[in-house]
DNA sequence: AATAGAAAATGATCTGGATCAGAATAAAAA
DNA sequence: TTTTTATTCTGATCCAGATCATTTTCTATT
């Protein structure tokens, strides 16, 4: 099967910005109504089930968006610089995240008062409609992770996400790579031995090559083929 | 392991009316902009790939929205009546459906040119809020419906979508059950033989009463725990 | 009523990938 | 340095669920 739906990592290429859309006046309604933290690495920017006061903007980081099952988690994406975190709180009548976010790397993030930021999407449209469309960007790309999950198997699946950090992510053939097997796992919802063994594949195949803890992509073509046959 | 994610049919109970938030003037023009169509039983309303002129709202009905792969589908969402189909397509850039809708019964619905749409989102602003809490409502089911589908297994499955068209889709206990085997299967994302089998067990062991096409819950407690459990 | 064609049912087999158990490295802490 | 703890690696086993092959039942058409 080749698949049309490479979007494991769920970022998009482009990435629309906010704020621009917001008068003099709401913009520094805005600043005067949010805060800026720095995370450090693993911790909780949110919780699932949480009281959600604001919105969150991460400025610089990675993070991980997932629901917390039982057993195990969903990761729904991943969440670079310049993502909208906390939407589905707005929604009337659910004060609470649905979702868990904790960062891959130390991230700044700048929460904004939900009520401010409410008010403002039902007075400027402009602003509102740029939110809508970041929001449908979102969308997109939880649908393909979805396809992406639900119809490739193990090698389509680590092929994938590999190439997904590698163009949208770090934006570079060769790069500092932080996740460990067992995170890649989680990314992909497969078992770490099985993340284990088809690394080990792509390495023995020389499409990859890891040295500590830079990884370099060495064949992307024959990886796309990989990730696009399932 | 419990869950608390039972939504694999993604339709919320609460569904959002979106076009009371026009003023008069504006209702007209979507009024003069749009046609209604009905489509019947198994036809296509909206093609993936295809150019997106137009907004869809099913004023009756119902419609599987779906992604197609080589190999199989991949059900994103049942839309029932009052759903709006085609939002992703405003996304600046995107022309095309990503996705495709085909009804499950007899249905009708309006076509709303994007233009116009569009237009409106982004002079009226308690409208493109109230359009993006709909999307938010969106996002929450498929979220849902995502960690139904990766993390429960065969009879939990089942048993979800089984209390899903009956709390959310026709409200009562006993219902015209118009899903074949392979179309639920399709729902689950199982095989045909699986669903055979599961909905066997449920009839064995009385927890369900299909008589022609009317089923009837018997045991939505057990339903319920057998869902919530994987 | 007879024929054809779906859809449903059932058993047998196969397989992708998880799980388990243990060994080899690597990293961190004493 | 040695000890501890985490991560990676490897092989063996197991299992849920898909696939395949037939049969039975239902529905539609001549």
């Amino acid at each position: 099967m080749t698949c049309k739906f490479n979007n494991t990592c769920t970022i998009f290429n482009k990435n629309l910005t906010l704020f621009d859309e917001l008068s003099l006046e709401q913009q520094k309604l805005i600043e005067a109504n949010k805060v800026t933290v720095t995370y450090k690495k693993g911790e909780t920017i949110c919780k699932q089930g949480a009281f959600a006061s604001h919105i969150m903007h991460i400025k610089k980081g990675l993070a991980k968006v997932y629901l917390e099952g039982d057993a195990s988690n969903l990761i729904l994406k991943i969440a670079p610089s310049n993502s909208l975190i906390g939407m589905p709180a707005i929604y009337e009548g659910n004060n609470t995240f649905i979702y868990s976010v904790t960062t891959y790397t130390e991230s700044t993030v700048d929460l904004i008062d939900m009520k401010v930021f409410k008010d403002l999407l039902q007075e400027n449209a402009k602003f509102a409609f740029r939110t809508l469309n970041i929001m449908n960007e979102n969308i997109i790309q939880i649908y393909g992770r979805f396809f992406c999950l639900s119809n490739k198997q193990l090698h389509g699946r680590i092929a994938d996400i590999l190439m997904c950090l590698k163009d949208r992510v770090y934006k570079k053939n060769k790069f500092e790579f932080s996740f460990s097997r067992s995170e890649l796992a989680e990314l992909t919802n497969m078992s770490t031995e099985s993340v284990i063994r088809v690394m080990k594949n792509f390495k023995d195949d020389g499409l990859i090559h890891q040295e500590n803890k830079t990884l370099q992509i060495l064949n992307p073509d024959m990886l796309n083929k990989i990730s696009s046959l399932g």
